[in-house]
DNA sequence: AATATTTTCGCAAAGGTTTGCAATATAGGA
DNA sequence: TCCTATATTGCAAACCTTTGCGAAAATATT
């Protein structure tokens, strides 16, 4: 059976021992500069690529970093993923990406998977569902660091990278502010989430103290659907709002459906404002003016606090991350 | 170190050897109920699960199933790896996903990771740059099987899963033939893809075939931009195209931002027909009518396949799915 | 009571790699 | 020639699980 390319076959044809062949092809300064020639050049041509298992068997470290996210498709994971995945891909580790759809029970198995896998780390964005966090708590005792992004928990004795929410909700609230309008819809996801508290809590803080005479009518939607048809009663009650705000492209592409069906021209007959990745704003005509939460910038921070955390072997740090406006012309 | 929870320390625990608890922890017949019932309790108190890299080591099975697309944030891929996911976790497997990012360098590079990484088979959708499949025939004959879909290579000596794309034109063509239209553009991707050549074809033919007088203009547009201004051109040229069909989600944007742009109203000014995965069409108002390409039930039909494949070592097949209309009100 | 049968369990090897330590060889020095 | 230092290489254990085969114990049969 010398077909398979192992270090033990490697040997047996060199007639050398094993250990010499693993040192060798590890540029160990033990060995002879011509047996390691030899040695190179033998794994060369028969292909031979460490066996990944036996490695992390023997070293406990696999080079796998798991990623769970409530779902991928998505422009803001996406290019998340895009850019951890780049990293990855240079220091040699994979990405063993795996999806919750937004269900606790299937993150928590996910969870477990990684522990199977002894993924060296994993990202987590939340549920939105998700309100206890033992779980996680656990594996981080276990030994394998998580780092929170995006979706974060309250709890502070953790890693965590996420956008700087209340400081959008702000900027989205002064732009409002300086196009001069005074009735204002609203839009956000689920409360429980703390991105959704801090995006409308620095909303609505900084909307009220900059326009104290402007009506600010808030409401929560939790689907693009309800973010539809809450904007089509909004946009066809008696009291006219001038502006929407969506907090995320869930909820915009709701909005812009309301608006497609009612035939409004943006910005004249209604203004729109949203915090987005960017795909679903350049979809209409003008496009929409939005602030941008770059999945790619969050990514490269992750992975920068990742290499901190298993060098320095924190285990609680909070990085935020700014973002700025993009204009379009709905606004 | 009796914290770890193996068969070693369990067995250490119970005074039994490692044999007894690798085989009551797997029901073998062979040991009493009452060993059975106490390995299985402190195997549950000490929530200890089989190493996989040494299940692997031992069984040269592993649970891993690799899955590379050009891009994953996509909603027809998206569709395809949720169900893909949903039926791999009820048999215990899990899913390395890997992107290309429609290079097929990087492609390669994740086969290798595929290879590395013994998964037990892997899934393909091809970049639209790949004409040279060698090097996944050469992973087939190193004994993991490969299922390719929707991006399909010509090559019959393998396993495919894809749309009737022959059809689905056929289709769009009827269509368009029923509505009576006179001058249509037809965009298209990348001509190198068979999925490509195979929509084209079975579009051409058969409108021709249906209603020979009518005007057909086709383009070849392998991004959003590049088909937004193909788009443009063709809506603002003296002879007045009524229809514009596009074989996919990435063209039908571009289309969109370019009818938007124009302010022409569906189906009247211009009518769209396209082929999509469904969440792009909702976006407009009218809705666009579409034909289905359903990442979710293609997923199913290759995981069948795949199983197919691995109980009874079948090398080649051709799997077609076929699809629907969905009526919006854009033609 | 002695033998045959069945039930229950343990031994040991294998899978591929890493690594501390021991062993051998070579060279230099006295 | 013998000893010490240095350069190379090999041995063997460990990581954790699976599994064929044999051993021991319990039970059944005569």
């Amino acid at each position: 059976m010398s077909n398979k390319a192992t270090l033990k076959n490697i040997a047996e044809m060199l007639q050398i021992s094993i250990s010499t062949v693993s040192r060798a092809l590890k540029d160990h300064p033990d060995i002879a500069k011509e047996t390691k020639r030899k040695v190179r050049e033998l794994a060369e041509v028969m292909d031979y690529e460490p066996n990944a298992f036996a490695v992390y068997l023997r070293t406990q470290q696999s080079k796998v970093l798991g990623l769970i996210v409530p779902e991928i498709s998505n422009f803001f994971y996406h290019s998340f993923v895009a850019s951890i995945e780049q990293e990855a891909r240079k220091r040699g580790y994979t990405l063993l990406i795996l999806q919750s759809g937004n269900n606790p029970e299937i993150e928590e198995a996910n969870l477990k998977l990684c522990k199977l896998n002894r993924v060296a780390a994993i990202f987590v964005a939340l549920t939105s569902e998700t309100n206890d966090i033992a779980v996680f708590k656990r594996i981080m005792v276990s030994g394998i660091p998580i780092i929170f992004f995006d979706k974060v928990p309250d709890d502070n004795q953790c890693i965590k990278v996420t956008m700087a929410d209340t400081d959008i909700g702000k900027l989205a609230a002064k732009t409002i502010h300086q196009h001069k309008k005074k009735n204002v819809l609203a839009l956000f996801g689920n409360p429980n989430m703390s991105i959704t508290r801090k995006r409308k809590q620095g909303f609505v803080n900084e909307l009220k103290k900059l326009s104290p005479l402007i009506e600010i009518a808030t409401s929560t939607a939790t689907s693009t659907k309800e973010a539809k048809s809450l904007a089509l009663e909004a946009l066809q009650s008696p009291k006219k709002i001038d502006t929407i705000f969506c907090m995320s492209d869930e909820i915009l592409t709701g909005v812009i459906m309301a608006i497609n069906q009612l035939h409004l021209s943006m910005p004249d007959q209604i203004a729109v404002l949203a915090i987005s990745n960017g795909f679903i704003p350049k979809l209409t005509n003008p496009s929409i003016t939005y602030i941008e939460t770059s999945g790619a910038m969050l990514g490269e921070k992750s992975m920068e606090t990742l290499f901190e955390v298993l060098d320095k072997g924190i285990s609680k740090k909070t990085e935020l991350i700014t973002s700025k406006l993009i204009q379009g012309g709905s606004i």
